[in-house]
DNA sequence: GAGTGGTCTAGACCACCCC
DNA sequence: GGGTGGTCTAGACCACTCT
């Protein structure tokens, strides 16, 4: 038998666990939405035992890769399910009520990275990519102007229509056509005052005071995918977060 | 036929182990930066085995409530130590380097709970309270404007004098002179135009746009204890947030 | 009833810290 | 060397879901 010998850099089991499952599922062994196999099964496929499986599967599940269903299974975290589906949008009504926003597109078009864009996707400066401009509307209200920004070889065929048409937001779009799950993002909140086109598209003021909210969007292994520049008018609703 | 009926509520031990511990922090028996009996002894104290207290802790320890360190012990957590000084603090400068803010106290007086405070702080509209005001500097420059409010009887005896002469942030200054630690908080930012004397403390112009961050912090229990608002220039700082 | 995740136990051994 | 947390195992039993 041959045991894996003592590295000098010590490596738990779970963890090497946990870097086999996420391997599965960048391949794409077992989709969003989909069950991953039972604890005992990927026990005796990795000879470990149920709670070494259980322990990488618990990590995975508190960073909402996996989710867990007890009596049913464990299944791959996904933006499509109702629960999911704006996870990381945290702008809410300050009324306390659920936020449905409506997606109007605005614009796809062609561009090239930026210095600053290029780097926060991990490509070349220059590089071609998609521009996406588009307003999330409540109760008929124009909320958020948000533009994205995606490195065009990652997402290759977008078109007005393939976005027109799907129905849902924008990471279970990512997710179910370009099989890119984002599992992460990083923000960074200023504010700004509001200018044109904004200002007249948000139904604000020139000079009114804006959220802007930068966003990198990361998929598996920490690559980044999406560059995005939220605006936001603030009269009735605010950005949300806990710290813990 | 004697059907088991479904236990109305069905509490793992863990959960209760962490409830008995949590009381504990409550009442005091261990204190902030002071180290809790072993796993091995809260074991038999509480007659169940090391691997359910273990698992009680490592809840505890995820909510920072507790620390581990290996091969020491398990510790109270603590503002007042280095790396949690500015645990809530998500303001950051844009060039990366560490935000290390110096405290101003400009005001302290005593007022009553407006009708929002006091929901916020669970308390009687009309309520006694502190209300603080300071500014947070970075490099001698006005960063933050906050102003809190606590409920006069959770803080006896506060005055000038005490909040002066004590070095540290606002939290360790709760945790080590009330004895109330800070675990949680909730935030709603929205951006606002500066106004007076706003804008003269930032050295920002008239209707320039700030952030404007509300914050709730709780203790044990999820008690509410201090009510804040921070006032924020953001050029060339940002308030930093990581969904996951 | 069968299968899944969830809890709990007891024991062994490892990595780390300090004396 | 002795104590602490950290890992891993094997097995038992419980709670939940679906059939």
């Amino acid at each position: 038998m041959t045991e894996p010998l003592p590295s000098p850099s010590f490596r738990p089991l779970y963890e090497q666990i946990k870097i086999l499952l996420t391997q599965s599922l960048v391949a794409g062994e077992w989709k969003p939405g989909e069950a991953i196999p039972s604890e005992m099964e990927l026990a005796s496929r990795f000879r470990v035992s149920q709670g070494t499986v259980r322990k990488a599967i618990d990590e995975l599940a508190s960073e909402h890769i996996l989710v867990r269903r007890q009596g049913k299974g464990t299944y791959v975290a996904s933006h499509s399910e109702p629960a999911y589906q704006y996870r990381f949008l945290r702008v809410m009504p300050d009324s306390g009520e659920k936020l449905h926003p409506r997606n109007v597109l605005l614009e796809l078009r062609k561009g090239k990275a930026s210095a600053d864009i290029a780097r926060a996707l991990a490509v070349k400066a220059g590089s071609p990519v998609h521009v996406i401009k588009r307003v999330l509307e409540f109760r008929d209200r124009p909320l958020i102007l948000d533009e994205m920004v995606l490195a065009a070889t990652r997402f290759p065929g977008l078109t007005v229509a393939r976005l027109e048409e799907y129905k849902g937001s924008m990471y279970s779009f990512y997710e179910e056509v370009y099989g890119l799950r984002m599992i992460r993002a990083e923000e960074r909140i200023r504010a700004v005052a509001a200018r044109e086109p904004a200002a007249g598209l948000l139904r604000v003021a020139a000079g009114a005071p804006l959220l802007c909210v930068d966003r990198i969007a990361f998929t598996y292994g920490d690559m980044p995918v999406e560059w995005r520049r939220g605006l936001c008018a603030t009269d009735g609703f605010s950005y949300f977060n806990e710290l813990a």
